[in-house]
DNA sequence: TTTATTAAGTGCAAAAATGCACCCCCTTTG
DNA sequence: CAAAGGGGGTGCATTTTTGCACTTAATAAA
C-alpha cells in the first residue's frame, strides 16, 4: 500500500471533490483522482462514491477515514517534533578533546558555552583517535593533526607549542645542564617520535626512563619529581611548581584543528559549538605558544 | 512532507541497510537512498549515520522512528480491517424494489438471503424511481425498464403480464360483459398510460374513476370491491377473494431487470444478491406470466 | 598478501507519474 | 432558455522516478 495515497484520500475526503483537494494539495486534479483509483484498488474496495454533488465517502471510506485521521495526527506530531531539529540548539552534542586540552585549557570554555547554550547538553569523551568521528561516537573532535582527513571538515585553530619542564624541587637536585646522566626523561614509548622533539635534542645525554602514554600523566610524574618531560606549554606554564627546564625554549609542533564529520557541518548544535571552541581558541593563542 | 517516505523509512531501519530494506520493499537500492535523502530534507535533519557497518539511526531518527511505527501499526489496522472489504459477504446490502414486488412476491426470497448469509444484513426500500442508484441511496435496484441506462449493469429476469382483475363478489353485483357502463375502473393518474393497456381495451365502456398510485393501493382497492384494474397477474392470482375478470388474459408488459451501479459490480455482496435474486425470478417465471 | 564478497554511490535509459488542454455533464442564474 | 461556472474524466507531452550496469570502498576469507 502506498502511504502517501493516504493522504490524498485525506485530503479528497475533506475537500469533498478533487478540483478543491488538489489545489489544496498543489497537484492537478486528475493525479488525485488516478492515485485515489489506485488506492481503491490496492485495498480492493471503493472509498468514495462519485456523485454529481462531489465525493462521497462509502462505508469503507468512512472507517478508513477514522484511522487516517489517526494517522495524520501522527504525522502533525512528527513535523512539530522533528521538522528542523537540527536547526535548533538544543539536545545533546558529544566532542572529543585530548587529554591535555580536556583537563587544563578547555574545561572552562566548555563551562561557558552551556551556559550560554542551556538547552544543550556538552557531552566530553577524552581521546585521541579520529577514528570515533566516522563511527559517529562523536560530533566534534579537536584533533592535532597536519592534515586531516577528506571526510572531516572544520579549520585549524592554532598550534600547541611544547618545551621541556620539571619540579622546581627536581631541579634543585638534579641539574640537566651540568650532570645530564644524573638525570631521567620520562618516556611516551615510541609514540610520536617524541625523542626526536627538539627538546629533547637540546639534551642528548639525559636518559629515558619510564613509559607513561599521556600528556597528563606526564603532567603528574614530572610533579611528583620523578623526572624531566616534553609538554605543552599551555599545561607545564600554568602548573604551580612546574618550570620550564633551563635552556628549553617554547617548540611549535602539532596544528590543532577543529573537526567534525562533513554532514554535520548543517547541524546547528556542531556549528555553533565549532565556532565558539575556535574563537576560545584564538584567546588562547598566548598560552598555547607558551609566550 | 511525502507520508511513503516515512514507510521506506522504517525499512531502513529495520534492515539496517539499504540493499536488505530494498530488497524487503521489491525495490532498488538506489531508490532508497534517494528518497531517504528526500525525506532528511524535507524534515531538515539527518536521520542515519552512513556507517561503514550500515545505516545506523541517528538520535533524531530514533524519535522518527517511536512515531513510524505507531504510523505503521495503524496502517497494519487499516490492512487487517479494510483490505478486501468489498470481497466479503458481510455488512449492509440497500436494495430498491417496486411495492408490487416487495410485498407479493419477493420478500421470502430476501428472508432466505438473508438466512443463507447471515452476516449480510438487506435493507429494503420501495421506490420505483432509478435516480437512487445514481446517488447511492441503493446498491441494488430492481425496476421495471425496457433498456436500463449506460451506467448500470444487471440483467433481464422476467417480464410481468397483467390482467384485470376485481374481487369475487364486485363481479357478483357488476356485469363488465353485460353492462360495462356502471362497472368502473380503477385509475393511476396518467402515468405509465394505463389506460393504452390491452387489458383495459378490451372493456373500453367501463367508465374510469378514481386515481391510486401504487399497485398495492390498486389491490387494496379492488378486494375492497371499489371496482376493476389491472394488476400484475403474480398479485391478483395469489390474492385470496380476487379473480381476473371474465375475458381477460394475461398481457406481457414490462421487463424486469436486477441494476446496480457498474462501479458496484466488483461489490461481492452486490454481485451475490443480484445472483440470488436472479434465480429467484427465474424460480417465479410462472407466478409472473400468470400461467 | 591476494581474492571474494557485500554494501553503497554514479550516469544513463526505460518506465511511471504528473500536468495540461480539452471534453463532457450538471447546476445555477440572468 | 441560453450562457456561465464548477466538477470531473480522457489523450498526450513533459517531468520525475525508477532500475540497471558499473564503480568504489571495506570487510572477510584463503
Amino acid at each position: 500500500m502506498n502511504w502517501d495515497n493516504v493522504k490524498i484520500f485525506l485530503a479528497i475526503a475533506h475537500a469533498k471533490g478533487l478540483k478543491k483537494a488538489a489545489s489544496k494539495l498543489g497537484m492537478h486534479h486528475t493525479s488525485l483522482a488516478r492515485r485515489i483509483k489506485a488506492l481503491e484498488e490496492t485495498v480492493g474496495t471503493r472509498l468514495f462514491d462519485r456523485l454529481t454533488s462531489g465525493y462521497v465517502l462509502t462505508e469503507t471510506g468512512r472507517e478508513l477515514f477514522l484511522s487516517a485521521t489517526k494517522i495524520r495526527d501522527e504525522f502533525n506530531a512528527i513535523e512539530c517534533d522533528i521538522l528542523g531539529k537540527d536547526n535548533r540548539l538544543e539536545g545533546n552534542i558529544c566532542v572529543t578533546i585530548p587529554n591535555g586540552f580536556a583537563t587544563h585549557l578547555l574545561m572552562p570554555d566548555i563551562t561557558d558555552f552551556m551556559a550560554l547554550y542551556p538547552e544543550v547538553t556538552v557531552e566530553v569523551n577524552m581521546t585521541y583517535a579520529m577514528k570515533d568521528l566516522a563511527n559517529r561516537e562523536a560530533d566534534v573532535a579537536i584533533r592535532h593533526a597536519d592534515y586531516p582527513p577528506e571526510s572531516l571538515a572544520g579549520k585549524r585553530v592554532g598550534r600547541v607549542y611544547f618545551s621541556a619542564y620539571a619540579s622546581k624541587l627536581y631541579l634543585k637536585d638534579n641539574d640537566p645542564l651540568s650532570k645530564p646522566e644524573s638525570c631521567q626523561w620520562l618516556g611516551w614509548g615510541d609514540a610520536s617520535e617524541h625523542l626526536n622533539w627538539p627538546e629533547k635534542k637540546k639534551f642528548p645525554l639525559i636518559p629515558v626512563r619510564g613509559n607513561l602514554y599521556s600528556d597528563v600523566l606526564q603532567l603528574a610524574a614530572i610533579q611528583e619529581g620523578m623526572g624531566i618531560a616534553s609538554l605543552p606549554c599551555f599545561m607545564g606554564d600554568n602548573t604551580a611548581g612546574i618550570v620550564r627546564v633551563p635552556g628549553a625554549d617554547a617548540v611549535p609542533r602539532d596544528w590543532i584543528w577543529v573537526l567534525a564529520h562533513k554532514d554535520m557541518m548543517t547541524n546547528a548544535k556542531v556549528r555553533t559549538f565549532m565556532d565558539f571552541i575556535s574563537e576560545r581558541f584564538e584567546r588562547h593563542a598566548n598560552r598555547l605558544t607558551g609566550t
